[in-house]
DNA sequence: GCATTTTTTTGATTTCAATCAAAAATAAAT
DNA sequence: ATTTATTTTTGATTGAAATCAAAAAAATGC
């Protein structure tokens, strides 16, 4: 969805912060498998992806990691480099042709500020935050893969018709040979 | 360090606002595995670690896990309960004799509202918990357990003269025997 | 439509850490 | 100080998933 049309529907901002965000933001369309965010990056923008898929991933040696699927209406922030300016790991990258709309976090600050109902969405952003980031510790330390597989399944249907199997495999810990099998028996 | 003490250090409250919270908060003395908030809690209290060791941890069948360590001047915060209103999953455990602060967030809530200056302390917490939270996810899916306990131990120097083993290996996520063997070698 | 590349599946083998079991060391209690 | 309980270490075995390898299937390009 639109990013404008997003807030409007949230209805948290005046027609003049709408106005001001508008001028700010940078709106991108990526193709499949482009990068939209390159690992160790030192970004300080918010991305909000407005259509598509991506994916927050990590390469390490061999090891190319994803850590979380985003999916329409979804911000990503590059927490490292916005809070406390060092290098961010994580990149992101489109699995699908995604529009992506990028906002200097600066000035999404400075929106938030003088818009109290926007200073409690914030919030709110930030506590969704934490809320998936302790649910995904819960996730992997507790859940087989075949209950991760499940749980992604139900967060995310018919993410398999539109994301690479190796993909989904990283995510949940396990070999694509491994996810493949897993899929097979019933 | 008496909670009290911690936030004249950080000069963020007023003297009002150090009276009001006085009155709220409520201090009890843990001893060694006592549960200072036991797992599928529904706690709207803030813990504040003015002394001592404690570990958030869950129990899932036989399965005791040690998600995090809380050492002295630390918040926990039972996110699920206080924000979403559902069952917390993690309990907290003192492992040594442990000073608590116990804080009801709607209180808190209330002493941040009239104070600016805390609000902004708020976030930079909840922005902590969210850096630490995916530093744990960088840690457990590209780190090897041989990497985590040199970080652990970094962290948190002589932890193991405090903590039991077991405790420790479920961190990492290995078994008490491997990391006995890891740590024997060399 | 056919060729080429990419993705997924299937098979065989290996490996590393979990499990099972028990001894040794340390701490706590009387 | 001696017993009892707890914690840590060491050893042997097992098993589940990774790795290695290749075939099959699907997607993409010309």
């Amino acid at each position: 969805m639109d990013i404008i049309q997003y807030f409007q529907n949230q209805k948290l901002l005046t027609e003049s912060n709408l106005q001001e965000l508008s001028k700010t933001i940078h709106r991108k369309i990526y193709s499949k498998k482009e990068i939209i965010l390159p690992i160790d990056n030192n970004s300080k923008q918010i991305y909000f992806i407005e259509k598509g898929i991506a994916r927050v991933f990590y390469a390490k040696k061999e090891k190319d990691v994803t850590l979380y699927f985003l999916i329409e209406n979804k911000f990503g922030l590059p927490i490292d480099s916005i809070f406390f300016n060092q290098i961010c790991k994580f990149g992101i990258e489109a699995l699908t042709e995604t529009s992506v709309v990028k906002i200097a976090y600066e000035h999404w600050e400075n929106i938030v500020r003088q818009n109290p109902a926007l200073q409690n969405f914030s919030q709110q952003l930030m506590i969704l935050y934490i809320k998936n980031a302790t649910d995904r510790i819960y996730n992997i330390k507790f859940q087989t893969p075949k209950e991760r597989y499940d749980t992604l399944l139900s967060e995310f249907p018919g993410i398999f018709l539109q994301v690479p199997l190796g993909h989904i495999a990283s995510y949940l810990g396990i070999t694509q040979e491994t996810l493949s099998r897993l899929r097979a028996k019933k």
